[in-house]
DNA sequence: CTTCGTTTTTACAGATTTTTTACATTTATT
DNA sequence: AATAAATGTAAAAAATCTGTAAAAACGAAG
């Protein structure tokens, strides 16, 4: 298992690698944010410890790009102060946890075992994450659909629409609605943008686009699954 | 969804805040226990997250008395110190789920998220929507009504006109009501509109619409069920 | 700064629904 | 029964809504 620490100070840098690599990790290191996200994309790490103050680019700012091209990957922060931690909440990150400094080893080891085994959960049972709709299944943490073997790529507003619907089956779900669920604004009422996802979706996902059975339409409402 | 969030630590309050609403759900807050309960009562909120230690009343105390109204309301308990979480255990509050603190966003939304879901189920099975006429059920939600296993589709006027006599039941709505209350505007005294859609009803859901027994005219005044 | 990929807007063709028209039928009144 | 007023309904017309290709705008990555 791949960890990219990510962290400037040298003396926790190099602490934290000796403490990984004694309980069986292979370490990769970063001593800022720009080098941090080139070793991600290099090397394709497994799991991501991530400081947030960093020079170049800081923590949440790179938490933000690696999710964007993994929207999986496990990522702890560390930082020395309460309010930067606070802050990870407030944003947008998708951060699995966060560590404080000064931080014992134990806590150290403990929180990454302790997330490892969350995302493993996860993905080893494929049943707590996801949800079927007819004949596919939808896995939001991926970012994927898959009907047998076939494998879709979903950007994260096709998931945010997909759970959308599932969560309300059976009910007309109206584009307001959607469109305040995925989008966090008022829909604008003379705006195609839902009707070219939808559109989108169908092509990928049903059968026959033109006989759509996952996704149907309500006109004058809204859709349906 | 609404959604209250009753967390003393204004950062933390904040954080969840931004973080729920973005995922499209409508955050009330309260920064103490006697704030979380009478926003409760105000707001009527549909899922609540109860942080343990608040001044003037802890979380186990407002959780027994929001349970007291509601016994199906989810609750979700946020602390730090896991003997307070193993408390909550203890005391038969009926809690849905607990969040340790420090925890990730992905973690909040998924418990919520999961939460949510098996109440959803629980409402399904209890709680159903709509109401009958006669020997059909009218589904709001769903534009729907069904008669045994036979399903109609309805529009949302449709929908409208059927619960618009349905609340006046036995008495007679006049058309100019019937308009008021579905079109939102005045009935024009040689519109065929209203006739239109009565008809187009009568023929979907009733047996014999040339003999309607549950949309029935009364002679100039309106219609009645 | 440029390039590539994605999202949003524009524009328009169909599709679907609602309203009107026109006339048949029913009901109440004389 | 004759008449006038109100209602029922098929079919045409109008209004509204949806689907989608293509252009424009946006954002991330190099």
């Amino acid at each position: 298992m791949k960890i990219l620490i990510a962290e400037d100070d040298v003396y926790i840098r190099e602490g934290l690698t000796e403490l990984l690599e004694l309980e069986g990790y292979q370490c990769l290191v970063a001593c800022d944010g720009e080098e941090a996200l080139q070793v991600y994309v290099e090397k394709k790490p497994d799991f991501v410890l991530l400081d947030i103050m960093m020079p170049k680019l800081n923590g949440y700012e790179v938490c933000k790009r690696i999710r964007h091209q993994d929207s999986s990957i496990p990522v702890i922060f560390v930082s020395a102060k309460s309010e930067e931690i606070d802050r990870v909440l407030g944003l947008e990150l998708g951060a699995d946890d966060y560590i404080m400094k000064p931080f014992g080893n134990r806590e150290v080891i403990a929180r990454i075992r302790a997330v490892t085994r969350r995302c493993m959960t996860t993905q080893d049972t494929g049943k707590v994450d996801g949800f079927d709709m007819e004949d596919i299944r939808v896995s939001p943490n991926q970012l994927r659909a898959t009907r047998g073997d076939q494998v879709f790529e979903l950007s994260l507003r096709d998931v945010n629409i997909l759970r959308c619907l599932y969560q309300q089956k059976g009910n007309v779900v109206s584009r307001d609605e959607l469109f305040n669920q995925c989008w966090g604004r008022d829909y604008m009422a003379n705006s195609r943008t839902l009707d070219q996802h939808i559109s989108k979706l169908r092509k990928l996902i049903e059968k026959d686009p033109k006989l759509p059975r996952i996704i149907r339409t309500v006109h004058g409402v809204g859709y349906r699954f």
